[in-house]
DNA sequence: AGCACGCCGACT
DNA sequence: GTCGGCGTGCTC
């Protein structure tokens, strides 16, 4: 990451002349002229302006040295209409829009509209009429009813007429009855109520040696203030969260500051909350891409006039207007959900180092298995690094064996092998809870026509449709393409012909179901858990001993904690190991660390089984003998080796279009035109591993960089000079993450 | 992202 | 003969 030139041009004086950016992706920002009267407005003003007739939001964005190309003559620009009555944003923001933009190639008005992705809260907010008890005129003809009203409303905090009937027993159209006469007063307040502050003087748990330790260096840091990343490194169950808590405590003392923490979607647990609220004694401001728009308005609002103090938030958080950012964590700064891979293409744990340091404020990254950009960074000594070893309490780390799928095999047409079996037959007996991994959605990956071999693949994509026995559909996974099952071969009409192929939750849940029958089974997946409420009840029956086996996808693997889950069993350890990319073994690595983190974190000691096919295999050998340093060595060393990210970079080039023939045109004329560079190689085209999606096909190419940092330049130069192909599409990935 | 302008099918 | 399909292209 190439966190070198964060200067910014000094505002430049153009009489009667704005520079504005707007939330769309154009070259740059657009001149506008300022009507007669209007004051200035600073950078940061958020304005509105007409727009190729219509209006739009943008923001006076800050002069750079020298404008660029060709000005436009004052008199042939338009008006800015108004200036929004918000705060304005500030440089910091700015600062980071601009260099998200150029890291990323992406537009300044693409990561713009990232931080404007709230159309609601930029205009005005919608009221609701409130009432307060004003003088009784003479004469009102005071009945039961009214009397009743007045009786029990307060004096001084206003409320609307539904509460206050409801309160005094009556109809609302008394109160509406009242406020006509005029013994209320009729008050219009914002739907958005205030979010409370967090309460800073509840008493935090005991912390262990360990913790108290890191918990003091990082207070300090805050305290001081200044950009400074910290790496908190510790294992599942130390304690992270009530370590990285202190740094916000510390962060908040002092008025009117701000602090992020950014998690992986997924654990944005009522769990989570609950936690926090125990903590601060209130909810802290809940920022990711499915609240609703009301939510989104007042979240948005209320980050930008300083009022919320704490955001909780995924990725996009790290666009959110903040007026005084004094710390930030990153949780779970490992999981790959971090990437953003559509639209504007970012990491959203190396953007908020990036925030950090444009805010200047101490950043904590935090995981039990930190990334190996992140230990490398460490090692380095650009980001300090924290260590809790032990276990809060007395729980102990899980007892880890493998079983050789070679010589334990399951039944035909099962998964769960006779050890597993038995083991989980002990745990239940025990009156104990199972968890059993498997990260595959649906019955099962294929359906085959036993009679003419035909596979039923999605029709907009090269991917196979995957059986969801549960809703007797086919679903792709790609582009969400769903029919419902057939009967018969859809190809050679054979009846009774089709097959599963491959394992999936919902075919383990027929397993076990049939294997252990008087247990209570749970499958828990994106499929299952499709809103928080259902997800909530899931977790909560599953915490309090309600059911016995959980089944999960990698939605398991985060966020939740069940005391009386004593043992998990991971169906297929080498699954992530197949796809071969650069992160494969590091990633099903962290993944397993996480499953097995789920296993004995109460009292009870917890036993992980890993299904395998290559017990010899690095990652399995890292996970059963506890040694992840020794792993993420070898990791590190073979990266060093190849040049590969972080000791070199890539960038993938994505060119997809509806006729291949265009697509590859253009993959030809990228590749012609790769300028010849010392220790940068430029590979491809070539077919993407998946090669249709959605009906577009997809052609792929890959830069290597030898050094660390600077292959935007390269690119940007490389991508100028190429004529475009039309009807096909470019897209860049700095520092790509996945590979098909 | 909108909203324009711009060339080819089913309607009064 | 028109209304309108959404395919490229521009927005200060």
């Amino acid at each position: 990451m190439d966190q070198a030139a964060l200067n910014f041009g000094e505002p430049e004086k153009g009489a009667g002349r704005v520079r504005v950016l707007l939330p769309l992706p154009l070259k740059g920002p657009l001149d506008y002229s300022l009507p007669e009267g209007m004051d200035v407005p600073p950078p940061g003003t958020l304005v509105r302006v007409p727009l190729s007739g219509r209006m739009a939001v943008g923001v006076v964005w800050p002069e750079k040295e020298a404008p660029r190309g060709k000005t436009l003559p004052l008199n042939k620009l338009k008006p800015v209409e108004s200036c929004i009555d918000l705060p304005p944003v500030s440089t910091d923001l700015m600062k980071f829009v601009d260099w998200v933009a150029s890291y990323s190639l992406s537009s300044q008005g693409a990561v713009l509209r990232m931080c404007l992705s709230v159309p609601a809260a930029l205009g005005d907010v919608p009221v609701k009429t409130h009432y307060l008890k004003d003088h009784v005129p003479a004469g009102l003809r005071l009945t039961p009813a009214r009397q009743a009203v007045l009786d029990s409303m307060p004096s001084d905090v206003p409320q609307t007429a539904s509460v206050i009937a409801d309160r005094a027993g009556v109809s609302a159209g008394v109160v509406q009855g009242l406020a006509k006469a005029g013994a209320l007063k009729a008050v219009e307040l914002s739907v958005d109520q205030p979010f409370s502050p967090p309460d800073l003087s509840i008493d935090g748990p005991n912390l262990s040696s360990e913790q108290a330790a890191a918990a003091s260096i990082i207070r300090d840091q805050v305290w001081q203030g200044g950009f400074q990343p910290y790496l908190l490194d510790g294992i599942t169950g130390s304690g992270k969260t009530e370590v990285y808590f202190e740094g916000l405590i510390e962060a908040l003392k002092e008025p009117g500051t701000q602090v992020l923490v950014l998690v992986p979607e997924i654990a944005l647990t009522a769990q989570w909350l609950k936690r926090f609220e125990a903590r601060f004694g209130t909810r802290p401001v809940v920022w990711h891409s499915d609240i609703g728009l009301a939510q989104r308005r007042r979240a948005w609002r209320a980050v930008a006039s300083g009022e919320a103090r704490v955001v909780v938030g995924a990725r996009s958080a790290l666009f959110l207007p903040f007026k005084n950012l004094a710390f930030i964590t990153v949780d779970e700064e490992h999981d790959p959900s971090f990437k953003q891979e559509e639209g504007v293409l970012y990491h959203a744990r190396d953007m908020a180092i990036v925030r950090a340091k444009v805010a200047d404020c101490p950043i904590v990254l935090a995981s039990a298995t930190p990334s190996l950009e992140t230990l490398v960074n460490a090692d380095d000594g650009k980001y300090r690094k924290l260590v809790l070893r032990e276990r809060f309490g007395s729980a102990v780390l899980p007892d880890m064996q493998a079983v050789d799928m070679r010589t334990s095999a399951p039944a035909a047409g099962d998964w769960i092998s006779p050890p597993l079996t038995k083991a989980m037959k002990d745990t239940l007996h025990a009156g104990e809870q199972v968890m059993l991994f498997l990260n595959r959605r649906g019955y099962a990956p294929l359906t085959l026509c036993r009679t003419c071999g035909h596979r039923i693949e999605c029709p907009n994509c090269t991917a196979w449709l995957v059986e969801h026995r549960f809703k007797k559909e086919l679903h792709c996974h790609q582009c969400g393409f769903m029919r419902p099952a057939p009967e018969t071969c859809p190809e050679c009409k054979s009846e009774d012909a089709l097959v599963a192929c491959g394992p999936g939750v919902e075919r383990l849940f027929e397993e076990v179901t049939r294997e252990f029958s008087d247990a209570r089974i749970a499958v828990m997946t994106s499929d299952t858990m499709t809103n928080p409420r259902a997800t909530a009840a899931m977790v909560e029956q599953i915490a309090c001993g309600h059911l016995d086996i959980v089944i999960g996808t990698q939605i398991v693997t985060k966020g939740y904690h069940f005391p009386s889950l004593t043992l998990v069993g991971v169906i297929d350890a080498d699954l992530g190991l197949r796809g071969g990319d650069l992160r494969a073994g590091e990633r099903t690595y962290q993944q397993l660390v996480q499953v097995a983190g789920r296993a004995g974190r109460a009292e009870r000691p917890g036993r992980v089984y890993l299904q395998t096919y290559e017990p010899e295999h690095p990652v399995v050998q890292a996970l059963l003998t506890g040694d992840g340093e020794t792993f993420m060595q070898a990791e590190r060393q073979s990266r060093e080796r190849y040049a590969m990210p972080p000791f070199g970079q890539l960038a993938a080039l994505v060119l997809s279009g509806p006729v291949l023939t265009d697509v590859l045109e253009q993959g030809r004329r990228l590749a012609a035109a790769a300028p010849a560079i010392q220790g940068v190689q430029f590979m491809g085209p070539a077919h993407a591993p998946l090669s249709r999606i959605r009906g577009l096909h997809r052609v792929r190419m890959l830069v290597h960089s030898q050094k660390r940092t600077g292959l935007q330049r390269i690119m940007q130069s490389w991508l100028r000079a190429i004529p475009p192909v039309k009807g096909v599409k470019i897209k860049i990935d700095i520092d790509p993450y996945s590979f098909l």
